[in-house]
DNA sequence: CCGGATCCGAATCGATACTG
DNA sequence: CAGTATCGATTCGGATCCGG
């Protein structure tokens, strides 16, 4: 024990030993939108295996970021500390950090009801919503539907695919709009796309309702512009 | 390849795929300070592998965060790109979070200057610099030195110990104090300790100047407090 | 179904040695 | 100075299994 640690007294050396072992900023991606059951973790991270999710889960709960707990109709969850909640400027910041870089999305790639919350929670932009109407959008990207509520400039996003999860209120009426996108929506977030040309490329189909809401939305999120990859490759064996 | 993908559409996922891997984040707070030989690296990080110090560099380049530069008097550095060093406050948020978790330093844990120098950069309050008269103090901790001036609002940091490193110009004239701490600095940064508590305990020793500075460096320099390790603890079997 | 634990091959990491 | 080579020690990934 403590030979995988840095050897530094540092605040970044200390952060890193925490929440930089693999998977585990993910997990605390995923618990930023809310409680959730080992089971939820498992769905919203296809790819983890059982042994790391519980062995990061564990050393979460080691490190005050994470706490256990159980739930008064049998059952328990996971949930993010005061301490762990602390992260989400850095969880959004580096979100939007890594989406200059993302590329095409490749083929076994998903986008999953929490990470596209967080996403959207990343790019929205409260001093553009303030000065625009309340709106309320309907976003299905992949097999997964959001409701998006912007009102007096704050946000609420509430997931529609499943039952609503543990602390969640389910959303009353109809949205204003609803839109159905590829993993293609960065591309409008990105603003490499007008919410028009990407309806004219398919990228976006509007299911129903106002698609003239559309360019509020696209207002409303956006996201650092995208970075060529092509700039600063080539290493050079 | 792309195995070890996480298989999702995300830019939180894109930057740990990009800046997750062990090590990578630590390069990355070093050449925040400022360009870097590789030697310089390995010195500044003295438990990391040279083979997976190499590695990392090659992968921070292919993902553009790190460029390579040759030097025009032989030898090369390693710098941030312009988008590595948006990565900037990010790092030094998560320097103050995991400052709040960092307990008494261990038998082998070092400080050095760069970790020092982001340290103080993370701690660094602007607004509060902003209403005092200018100060400069050359902190000892450990086996570095550093050399801090604070002047109009601003910070500017230089290491005394080696030659100054390459963009560096060497400050002029002499400090107002000279400090010499243990590693328990970040003690009086945390704002558990005030600098007279601190000199009372022999946590700090004024090596020469005016001690009365202390406290102005003690607010013009502060980290998030710390948190009782005890509180989120005991897993459980 | 929920919440994991166990086992094993593959990939990565850490330490040291060596080289242009 | 700036890495590469090698090799044992860990960790990760994938699958299976198990108790409630």
């Amino acid at each position: 024990m403590a030979a995988r640690t840095y050897g530094q007294y540092c605040g970044v050396t200390t952060a890193v030993e925490l929440i930089g072992e693999r998977w585990a900023l993910l997990i605390v991606r995923d618990l930023l939108v809310g409680p959730r059951r080992y089971t939820d973790l498992k769905q919203g991270l296809p790819r983890i295996p059982t042994n790391i999710l519980s062995a990061r889960l564990k050393e979460l709960q080691e490190g005050g970021v994470v706490r256990r707990v159980p739930l008064m109709n049998c059952g328990l969850v996971y949930e993010l500390t005061p301490y762990g909640r602390e992260l989400e400027p850095i969880v959004l910041a580096l979100c939007r950090w890594g989406s200059a870089r993302m590329g095409e999305p490749g083929p076994d790639d998903v986008v999953t009801a929490d990470s596209l919350t967080v996403t959207l929670r990343a790019a929205f932009r409260p001093d553009a919503a303030a000065g625009l109407p309340a709106a309320d959008y309907e976003l299905r990207a992949g097999d997964v539907a959001l409701r998006v509520q912007v009102k007096d400039g704050g946000l609420s996003i509430a997931p529609l695919t499943a039952v609503a999860p543990v602390g969640g209120r389910p959303p009353s009426g109809d949205p204003d709009v609803i839109v159905s996108t590829g993993l293609g929506i960065h591309r409008v977030l990105s603003g490499e796309l007008s919410p028009g040309a990407a309806i004219d490329l398919g990228v976006m189909t509007v299911v129903s309702g106002d698609a003239g809401l559309l360019e509020r939305f696209a207002e409303t999120f956006r996201m650092p512009s995208r970075i060529r990859p092509g700039a600063g490759a080539s290493v050079g064996s």
